[in-house]
Formats: structure tokens, C-alpha cells, sequence
DNA sequence: ACCTGAACACCGTTCAAGT
DNA sequence: ACCTGAACACCGTTCAAGT
């Protein structure tokens, strides 16, 4: 549902669409500019001087964080779009960010080793946490229903006893708290490269 | 790229398809079952019996990644695909995997919630690391070369110092050591939920 | 300079017809 | 029971033509 359905709602009529934008690619493109754009505005990350790199790790975190959950069907293209480069990975996958990123950790004692691997690591904990949190928001569907069936015998869940015990768990949600905790984690871990003491053998 | 092409590859002219399977999207989801299906024929969850939760989620984290290895192009599916439930958390999305982990763990001192928070900090760790793991490897695009232009002044990175001068380190794979790292890291920030004192306040 | 309308190639799906 | 071929609705894209 594209091209011919957004004509519709900008009240074009669809092909003349190609008069602004290339192709239906450079439109997907365009629309994850615009999210990780949005970073560009966000207070958390203008407002005050940073106290360190452990401060500007947690504001930019809860900035994408942000960014994801007020716009749960379109961050999913952030992940799934092919990055520029290889080694530009979701979701900081604009130069602008990376080399933000890079420099803030290089100034304050990463070498060079040790600010890549902390960009994957960041990375790689911004994605998992991120794309799950988005799909929570953003489902459309909700088959399989907790609430069906409360005390049959033979259901759906029948042979998962353990799944439908902790179902009422499994459906909780603790986003923001788990988000925090996970990401005091990480910060704890990246700790040890901020002394210029890299952990690879290079 | 799909039904008629896939038609001519098995020999048989696409519309036959229909005798099958009902539909594209099913035939999706056949290939995420077929995917989650091979951690059964794992050797590394089958041979010996488990010592703790931790050797348990540790075999299973790597036999996950085995999998997202093995089918770099099909991985991004099982991220993709809605789920049954919106509780379902790729990539641990079979109801046959979730009751394994939950039970796995109800059997070692986890209380309810306490299962239910790990089974989502498992499912968030694995996602991010090996959705870019997947990614890196099923990559058929190279732009933006980091070979290019050595010591030129004008250029792609001509705006982004540090990025330009970590590249070489940006592009270096340490994705084994890295997972297992954060894996480890995981384990033990799940280790205080192992004695049933569960974190969150319900 | 910007939009329209018809046309083309391609896809998922349906269905009457074959064997 | 399984496959084929034509057909339909829909999409992305192109292009000659409008204003």
C-alpha cells in the first residue's frame, strides 16, 4: 500500500511523485532520514553541556528511544533499509550520529579499538530493545488472547503449561524500566575501555 | 522476487503453489517455522544433559546464532513476521522454545515475573546482536568503500574525521567474542533473579 | 515547472479446465 | 489428486501530453 495510495492521500494524483523523489526506494530512505533526524531536535541532546560520555550515552539512548516509540511503524525501515555502509549499523546508522558518537567516546579516553566496540555494542542493544519495544506498540493484531478459554482444558496453550501460567507475566510491560536497567548494564560494561585499555588483541 | 520465480526454480509452474499453501504470507511463516524448527536437531541442545540455567541459556543463545548464521537472508523474517502473540518476542517465538525457556528456568529458583523479565532481556540481547550479525553477512552491497580515496581531502568522509579514522576498525569483525561477551554479561545480570527475589514490584 | 492519463511489466490470487 | 493457462486486481514505473 504506496505510491498510488499516498498520491491518493496527498491529494495527487500518485505519479507525480517522480517529479520530487527517484523511485519508491528513495522514498523509504527518505522517511528514515526523517526519524533519525528527528534526533537532531531533541532537547535531551542540546539543552545542557554533557557530564561525560556515560551522560551522553544514556540522553542519546532515550532520544532514539524516543524516536521509536512515536513512530512504531515506521522504525522497523530503520533496521531492515540497506545502510550506506557495511559498518553502519541500525539504528545509529547516520555519519552525523556515528561520528558524534565516535568523538564523544574518543575525547574521553576510548582509543580508537575501543570506541568501534563500544559502537557495536551500543548498537547492537539499541536494536534488540528498540525494534521489540516498537512491534509492542505498534501491532495491529492480537491473536491468541490471554483471555480466552480462563480455566478450559483443551485449548491453544494446552500443551504449554509453563507459557500459559506466566502468560499474565509475558504480557506485561516494563519497558522503560528494563530499558534503563539494561542500558545502566551496558554502560557498566563499556566502563573499562574508557582508560584507553583495549580489549582486543590488535 | 517470489511465486512464479519460486515456480520456475522447483520446476513447476508457480500457480501450483495454491494446492499447498494458502498464501504468500503463509508461505513466510513456513519459513520461519522451518528456521526455528533446526534448534531441534541441534546437537548443542540435545547431547548431554544441562548444569543450571546458565549453561542452558548459553547453548541455546548459540544455537540460535547458529541458525541466524547459517540463513543471513531469511533471518531478518523471523524479526518481521507478526508473531501469533504480541508477548512473543522474536527470536525465541515458538511457543515450543518460550515453554522450554520459561520451564528451564521455573525449575531453578526463578519466580514468575523473574522468568518472564528474562525471558524479554534474552529475546532483546539476542535480536539486536544477531539481526546485525545476520545483516553483516547477507549484505550483497559494498558502497561507500572505506579502500577508496586513501589520502585524498574531498570526499564522502571528508566531514567526518573520526568516523574516517576509526573506518578500518568500524569494519572489523569481532562478532563471536563480542556476543559471547555481552552474553556473559546478561547471565550475570540475571543471576539476582535466579533466587526468586524478583525486581520488579508487582 | 508541475501534474495527468494511458500504457507496460510484474506480482499475488482465482478459477475453469485439463490429466 | 495435482497441475495448467488465462484472467483479474494491484503495484511501481515510464512517457507523451497537457496547463
Amino acid at each position: 500500500m504506496t505510491k498510488r495510495k499516498l498520491g491518493a492521500i496527498l491529494g495527487v494524483e500518485a505519479m507525480a511523485l517522480y517529479r520530487h523523489l527517484p523511485g519508491k526506494e528513495d522514498l523509504l530512505d527518505a522517511v528514515v532520514d526523517a526519524l533519525l533526524s528527528e534526533l537532531d531536535q531533541d532537547e535531551r541532546l542540546l539543552r545542557e553541556p554533557e557530564f561525560g560520555w556515560q551522560d551522553f550515552l544514556q540522553r542519546l539512548a532515550h532520544g532514539v528511544r524516543a524516536v521509536a516509540l512515536r513512530h512504531p511503524k515506521a522504525f522497523p525501515l530503520v533496521a531492515s533499509r540497506p545502510p550506506e555502509a557495511p559498518w553502519l549499523r541500525p539504528p545509529l546508522r547516520s555519519l552525523t550520529w556515528v561520528e558524534r558518537f565516535l568523538q564523544a567516546l574518543s575525547e574521553e579516553g576510548f582509543d580508537d579499538p575501543a570506541a568501534a566496540a563500544a559502537y557495536r555494542a551500543y548498537t547492537s542493544f539499541l536494536l534488540g530493545h528498540l525494534l521489540l519495544e516498537a512491534a509492542a506498540h505498534g501491532a495491529d493484531i492480537t491473536p491468541l488472547d490471554v483471555r480466552e478459554e480462563p480455566e478450559e482444558s483443551g485449548g491453544a496453550l494446552a500443551s504449554f503449561p509453563a507459557v500459559r501460567r506466566l502468560a499474565h507475566h509475558l504480557a506485561q510491560d516494563h519497558a522503560l524500566a528494563e530499558f534503563e536497567e539494561a542500558l545502566e548494564d551496558l554502560l557498566e560494561r563499556l566502563r573499562p575501555l574508557s582508560r584507553g585499555t583495549s580489549a582486543t588483541g590488535e
